[in-house]
DNA sequence: ATGCACAAGGTTTTT
DNA sequence: CCTTGTGCAT
């Protein structure tokens, strides 16, 4: 086949070369999976490469997807016997195939993150902490950092545990691994780690692997970390015939270890590699790119380069800063209706970004409202739902009766009289014999004499599910398997008998279940209900069986996402939201250069997705959870070149929005006051927003009386102060020696203090 | 042991 | 706001 003529040069240099180490340097919209596709294509239909020798792996279910789609839509059929999988989907298949030869069994359990903090629980609490004042959420992610970050082959990793914390982080650590490691549990760094482990130790298994994929492909390889980089090395030492792809400016990774050097460092790893930079950018129009541009070119750490426009002019993009969050709302549902009116557009030609998953419901609410379908992406997975997470248990603990965590959610569930006691008696049992909390159960150890009449209930309902289990899938179809599961285990009844609303919808979404299993099933004929496992624990909301049921039309639905769920996708009209200090900058990344750094290419891939048409919207005012607080638009909207930006401002005087310096047709939104403002939308400028600010504020709603003359400070100066940097007056209260400052900071948010003892300036 | 009512406290991003 | 934990009544 040739395919010189859908390529353009470089991309085909790129796509075409066969032999050896590859580094494709592939900007936003540059056609990177293009390449990728084509280059796959290369090596089966003109090189003979048998598809199944190909290894493609991707950072998120999403792109594999993609990329096998478009892999079999241009070969057909035999696409489907390229490897393409996430990197921790392949950590899965190679652990289980090979993990036995570094004493991990194939039936491993994946713990996520809810997992790994109920043993860190289980932890402290044997330690005599209280988890409340140790929060076991934020020691489990230092445990994900310090494995991301660890010497894999050291056994020593001290260096890298905290010494802030009032107990021996070490131990917990050590405890911890050996919770997981008796549980027969892997955690998402396990994944990684243990399968860099499993490549060092064992040379038959890494030669093996390494005939089997004889040309493997990295995509997003500015994102790998220290685990993702050795993996790969280790895959393709033997015949080198490597090819990541990757773009430094779209590195939003390094938070979960990702290592930019990876990617500059290449060249030094393979100093023969092939080097392809792919600089036209076929995607966004013009104006949009410049914008881009104007804001990436703010990174210090970083490559000078400027992609090339292919599009031509276009829209410029729109800024629009609304009041507060159902302004910014109502703006983005507006435009969508005229636009769609307007251009024609489909929902699914419109996407909404933001930084953070909490700001998704209000869009969801007007989207609601207005009857626009959607779809989020993110967010509350389908397999995160608790009947979902209740059934999954049981059915983990069937396969792993070591996963303690499955257990003691199952136990109890339906209720059978098993209450705290009875599991602090097994728990004291186990530890004491020193078996796990299931073999407990299962040699009926007494306690005091007795056991309860619940736990022998448990005990027989739990032998006879092995006892099934074994029949599958000769015997029995899995589906079917899981159906007596949930009625033998007394589940459905319970649920059942329950007959409440929410009750039903269980009961419908258990039904979803089924079926997502009986298809898994019928595409993997041969696989176990241990493969079903390991693979749902790895999905994300994009695979969620329940989008096709919410909605009237799938296929056309706005998208709303995180921006970080946004890479390497493109949308023909893009709102880039919640554009404020503190938000996009997130105050938890504004401490320090290299994290304004991170969210500046996080913006970058945000206004990169856009084809056609772009938004930024802002606001000044936003509701969280203590409170509504002032918010300053974001630094990275300042840094676009203003004649690359229209800006669209809202008149409040006659509450509709105007457009300065052009505009599109037919787009002038109408602004309306909505209930759910509580009364703040409209009316004069900063008056009323003055206004309503003091009301939130002195919580009385005296507005301005509160302004103190023995203050040195007047409401909304903005100040600095020394350890928690710089914010607005809020509230100024009391008079003389007491008078008590309330300062919104861009970073800490409110905090008070009382004037005589505090170091402020005034800036 | 269970279930309900109320209080307290907590927001990054994801495999 | 919305989730999680605790206290109290059954």
């Amino acid at each position: 086949m040739d395919f010189r003529k859908q390529l353009n040069e470089t991309q085909f240099a790129a796509a075409s070369a066969v032999n050896g180490p590859l580094l494709i340097l592939a900007g936003a919209g540059s056609g990177k999976t293009r390449v990728i596709t084509y280059r796959t294509a290369n090596l089966i239909r003109n090189h003979n490469v048998p598809p199944f020798c190909i290894m493609a792996v991707t950072f998120t279910n999403k792109a594999a997807a993609e990329m096998r789609k478009r892999v079999i839509d241009l070969i057909g059929p035999a696409g489907e016997q390229v490897f393409i999988r996430t990197f921790h989907a392949s950590c899965v298949y190679i652990l289980r195939r090979y993990g036995k030869h570094i004493g991990i069994p194939s039936n491993f359990t994946i713990y996520d993150s809810k997992d790994q903090e109920s043993v860190i629980k289980e932890i402290l609490l044997d330690m005599k902490i209280d988890p409340k004042k140790q929060k076991p959420s934020a020691i489990v992610s230092k445990i994900s950092e310090i494995k991301d970050k660890a010497e894999l082959d050291s056994r020593d990793n001290s260096l890298f545990f905290p010494d802030s914390y009032s107990f021996n982080f070490a131990e917990l650590y050590e405890s911890y691994n050996e919770k997981l490691h008796s549980r027969n549990a892997l955690d998402f760094n396990d994944l990684l780690i243990k399968t860099v482990v499993l490549l060092k130790n064992s040379p038959d298994s890494l030669e093996d692997l390494q005939n089997k994929w004889k040309y493997i492909m990295v995509d997003e390889y500015q994102d790998t970390n220290k685990a993702q980089y050795l993996i790969t090395k280790m895959l393709a030492d033997k015949y080198k015939n490597i090819c990541v792809v990757g773009d430094d400016d779209q590195s939003i990774y390094s938070w979960r270890g990702a290592n930019i050097r990876n990617i500059l460092d290449f060249e030094k790893d393979y100093p023969n590699a092939l080097v392809v930079k792919l600089e036209h950018n076929y995607r966004s129009t013009a104006p949009i790119l410049n914008a881009a541009h104007s804001v990436i070119r703010n990174n210090i750490e970083r490559k000078d380069k400027q992609l090339i426009s292919t599009r031509g002019d276009g829209e410029k993009p729109v800024y629009c800063s609304a009041n507060n969050e159902y302004g910014e709302a109502e703006f983005v549902i507006n435009k969508i209706q005229s636009i769609k009116h307007d251009e024609g557009l489909n929902n699914s030609d419109f996407a909404v970004f933001y930084r953070t998953n909490a700001q998704s419901r209000i869009f969801e609410d007007y989207l609601r409202k207005n009857d626009i379908n959607y779809r989020i992406v993110g967010g509350l997975k389908f397999y995160d739902r608790k009947e979902i997470k209740d059934i999954v248990s049981y059915l983990k603990l069937i396969v792993n009766p070591f996963d303690t965590i499955s257990l003691f959610r199952s136990i109890n569930n339906p209720p059978r009289g098993i209450g705290a006691k009875t599991i602090e008696k097994i728990r004291d049992a186990a530890y004491e014999e020193q078996i796990s909390e299931w073999e407990v159960i299962d040699k009926e150890i007494q306690f005091g004499g007795k056991i309860p009449a619940g736990l022998v209930k448990f005990r027989s309902i739990m032998l006879s599910f092995f006892v099934k289990h074994s029949y599958v899938p000769e015997k029995l179809k899995l589906t079917d398997f899981v159906r007596d599961v949930i009625s033998d285990s007394g589940y459905k009844r319970s649920l059942e008998e329950e007959n409440t609303p929410e009750s039903k919808t269980r009961l419908e979404n258990i039904d979803e279940f089924f079926n997502s299993i009986f298809e898994y099933e019928n595409a993997n004929p041969e696989s176990t209900l241990e493969e079903f496992l390991q693979e749902i624990s790895l999905l994300t909301s994009e695979e969620n069986p329940l989008d096709d049921e919410n909605t009237a039309d799938p296929d056309n639905c706005v998208t709303l996402m995180t921006v970080h769920n946004a890479k390497g996708l493109e949308y023909p009209v893009v709102f880039l939201t919640g554009m404020e200090e503190g938000t996009f900058p997130h105050f938890n990344s504004s401490d320090n250069e290299e994290g304004i750094e991170e969210e500046r290419r996080l913006a970058y891939v945000g206004i990169t997705r856009a084809m056609n048409i772009l938004f930024i919207t802002s606001a000044e005012f936003r509701r969280s959870y203590s409170g509504i607080s002032y918010k300053e638009k974001s630094r990275f909207i300042d840094e676009i070149d203003p004649s690359f930006l229209n800006h669209q401002v809202y008149s409040e005087s006659n509450s509709s929005s105007q457009i300065y310096g052009g505009s599109f047709a037919g787009t002038n939104t109408v602004f309306r006051r909505t209930e759910s403002t509580a009364g703040f939308s409209a009316g004069s400028a900063s008056a009323e927003a003055k206004d309503f600010f003091n009301k939130i504020n002195s919580g009385t709603g005296d507005s301005g009386k509160k302004e103190n003359s023995s203050s040195s400070f007047s409401i909304r100066d903005r100040v600095n102060h020394p350890k928690y940097g710089n914010g607005y007056i809020l509230t100024i209260e009391g008079t003389g020696d007491n008078v008590k400052l309330t300062i919104n900071f861009n970073t800490v948010g409110v905090k008070s203090f009382l004037e005589k003892y505090t170091p402020l300036q005034k800036i």
